[in-house]
DNA sequence: AGCACTTGCTTCAACTTCGAAGCACTGCTA
DNA sequence: TAGCAGTGCTTCGAAGTTGAAGCAAGTGCT
């Protein structure tokens, strides 16, 4: 039996709840911008962006992604699989590793990509920074930051499979 | 052709990519909380509560409920559908408007509430509260709220009506 | 080398989600 | 008070998402 702690407070809830609420709107105001400008989804856009503009190489395996976007393996191979079929993507076995699928992004995905941009960072600009000060953006990224990376490393949950030898 | 505003500098970036990686992770972390604990998914416990802690009465419209949570018309109707099955919820026509229909947390629904509830805190104190103080905490509800009352009065949609040049 | 475990990805079936279309009731307007 | 646009919800079909099971390739222990 789970002995019951404080409850939260309000200005925790009301953190809690605004954090949720504004990237869940964020989300959808994106995803439809990204559906008219080039018929994408959030998560497509996602992976397009993260071998187009994080990675140097345009390059990665498919794990990589998986963990970079917060998405199940099985949810991963669907996109990737509709991201090849328009051309927007390569996948080809690891060198390396035979077991590996190295993604890789096209010229047809970079073009679509830029594309896509242009639009992604008005609805950015207009829904999410419109009421932000410079200072305001700066301070958000700095108490977020932090937490996103406590919760990468922490075990998002029991997830930590006993590692028994 | 839409004319090309300036990108976003590294701090936005960085604010925007780190407020969706936390929402997305901590979601992913409630969520699977919410299914042990409850076998409840995050929408339904997000209606749960707010049947059972936010409105006074315990009952409120479909519509309502919808734009509370953002979520689609046709999820909602599945979703409470589901709850209804399990007991959690009851749905009547509306007594002052015959198309309404009003949904009730149940006795069942408010119990299963309390026993999720605990769990549920735990899991934000240790995933998103933790890294933050106090302060943190306080000036990351200040940030985020006048963005959501931005977005919320904003259109989302394709409402947002063309601008011309 | 041999055998068991692990890792990387895919397949599968069940479930969820969404928008568009549909149905029923409201309320405005003439 | 009849006509009709608007509102509230549901149904439907298509598409997306997930965990579990499955397969194949690597790793480690002896």
């Amino acid at each position: 039996m789970p002995d019951t702690p404080e409850p939260l407070d309000a200005v925790q809830l009301g953190a809690y709840f605004a954090l949720m609420d504004v990237a869940g709107l964020l989300r959808h105001a994106v995803e439809q911008q990204l559906r008219e400008a080039g018929d994408l989804s959030y998560v497509q856009f996602q992976l397009l962006a993260r071998l187009g503009l994080d990675s140097p190489t345009g390059r990665e395996r498919m794990t990589d992604l998986a963990d970079g976007v917060v998405y199940s393996r099985s949810g991963l191979t669907y996109q990737a699989g509709l991201l090849e079929k328009a051309g927007l993507v390569t996948r080809t076995p690891s060198a390396d590793d035979e077991r590996g699928v190295t993604v890789a992004i096209t010229d047809a995905g970079r073009a679509l990509l830029a594309k896509v941009l242009p639009g992604h960072t008005e609805v950015l600009r207009h829904q999410l920074f419109a009421p932000l000060s410079r200072r305001d953006t700066e301070a958000l990224a700095e108490l977020l930051s932090p937490v996103r990376d406590h919760m990468r490393s922490a075990p998002p949950r029991s997830a930590a499979p006993r590692r028994r030898r």
